[in-house]
DNA sequence: TCTGGGGTCCTAGGACCC
DNA sequence: TCTGGGGTCCTAGGACCC
């Protein structure tokens, strides 16, 4: 029986890591490190990726590089290379699509598949051997009856397996496992649900919303047990996202002080963002500025644009510039950012009016 | 081990208008 | 005179994900 019940999860192993070990063959292997410019003495620098040879010193995302460097000083370390990523993503995307199948690429290195599949096993093993025949890159591939399950199947599943969950099983996989398993609760979460004595999945699927209540908001009091219970989402979106948002942020490797350093800042990170924007075609609709103290305090604001979208970089740069007004500037500065938020893509819309 | 960069979505409160 | 309710836009911040 054709079941299009099922979904699909690709999820690529270790992707970025991997990405440098097929251009250089002679690190395979070895423990290697991808972050930031790929020097493991700078601060402010953190692991992208780290090879699961590395990740058996201790060494994995997120982590300083400094720290990466002490857990495994024999690593390679390597500096980010975001265009190889993205160019390696398109060739996994373009095989899942060669596959009569529905495809919502997720991240760079994830897809959800789904699809009137009669049997979704060998369908399964059929992508995880075509994407690795054709572009060398292995995936590990999860089974469920929506995206969250299949998410969390295919961690199971990790590196190069399949692996299956369904409402039956789901419970007997995650029930044992602290809240911070699901897709979805994060650190905060886990933290006030941890608070109202709440710890594992199954308690969590067993809890009434309304006793969630003292900690969460009421919309997220009903969705946290159901989480638990394995439900989710399961629509396929196959049109490409167009982006809504687009940002350059950059950590100083030591604190700005004084106005003319940080106005020299805005305008760098302003003009090359709206570069970017503007030679995609699209225009910009708002522009924030985020500035990060020493101190580890963010403060955003952020400026509509009052004659509309704009496909001037002046306008975009001056717009941050502007917004700096409202920043006292008066601790050191750790972070500058600058985001512009795009008004919708009417290309198709043909307004010819200029 | 002092804590990146790139995004998305959600909530809440105030302004403003009818 | 103590005073409504809806709708929309704008801003700030929280939380999460890869």
């Amino acid at each position: 029986m054709a079941d299009s019940a099922w979904l699909r999860h690709v999820d690529m192993d270790q992707f970025i890591a991997a990405v440098e070990v097929r251009r250089r063959p002679e690190l395979r292997g070895r423990p290697v490190v991808v972050g930031g410019n790929g020097d493991p003495t700078r601060a402010r620098m953190v692991v992208a990726t780290a090879s699961y040879e590395a990740r058996e010193f201790g060494v994995h995302s997120g982590m300083p590089l400094r720290a990466a460097a002490r857990r495994c000083p024999d690593a390679v370390f390597l500096p980010s290379d975001p265009d190889a990523y993205l160019a390696a993503s398109a060739e996994v995307m373009a095989v899942l699509r060669s596959f009569p199948v529905l495809v919502e690429a997720w991240g760079l290195d994830e897809a959800f598949v789904g699809g009137d599949i009669a049997d979704p096993q060998a369908l399964a093993a059929d992508l995880k051997a075509a994407v690795h025949a054709r572009t060398g890159l292995s995936c590990a591939i999860g089974i469920g009856r929506n995206k969250h399950q299949a998410k969390i199947a295919a961690k199971f599943g990790k590196p190069g397996g399949v692996y299956t969950l369904t409402d039956e099983t789901w419970m007997a996989h995650m029930g044992d496992r602290p809240v911070e398993a699901l897709w979805g609760v994060g650190t905060k979460t886990t933290r006030k649900l941890n608070e109202l004595g709440v710890h594992t999945v199954a308690a969590l699927a067993a809890t009434e919303p309304e006793a969630l209540l003292p900690r969460f908001h009421i919309n997220v009091a009903r969705w946290l047990p159901a989480l638990a219970r394995g439900a989710g989402d399961a629509t396929v979106v196959t049109e490409p996202r167009v982006a809504k948002s687009r940002g350059r942020e950059t950590t100083f490797a030591r604190d700005l002080t004084g106005r003319d350093q940080i106005e020299e800042q805005v305008s760098a990170l302003a003009r090359a963002l709206g570069e970017e924007v503007l030679g995609a075609g699209r225009r910009v609709a708002r522009v924030a500025v985020k500035i990060r103290s020493a101190s580890f305090f963010d403060e955003t604001h952020i400026h509509t644009l009052r004659g509309g979208p704009t496909g001037e970089l002046s306008v975009i740069e001056n717009a941050a510039l502007a917004l700096l007004d409202q920043f006292a500037l008066d601790r050191p500065v750790r972070l500058i950012g600058v985001r512009a938020e795009l008004a919708p893509d009417d290309q198709d819309r043909g307004t010819p009016n200029a």
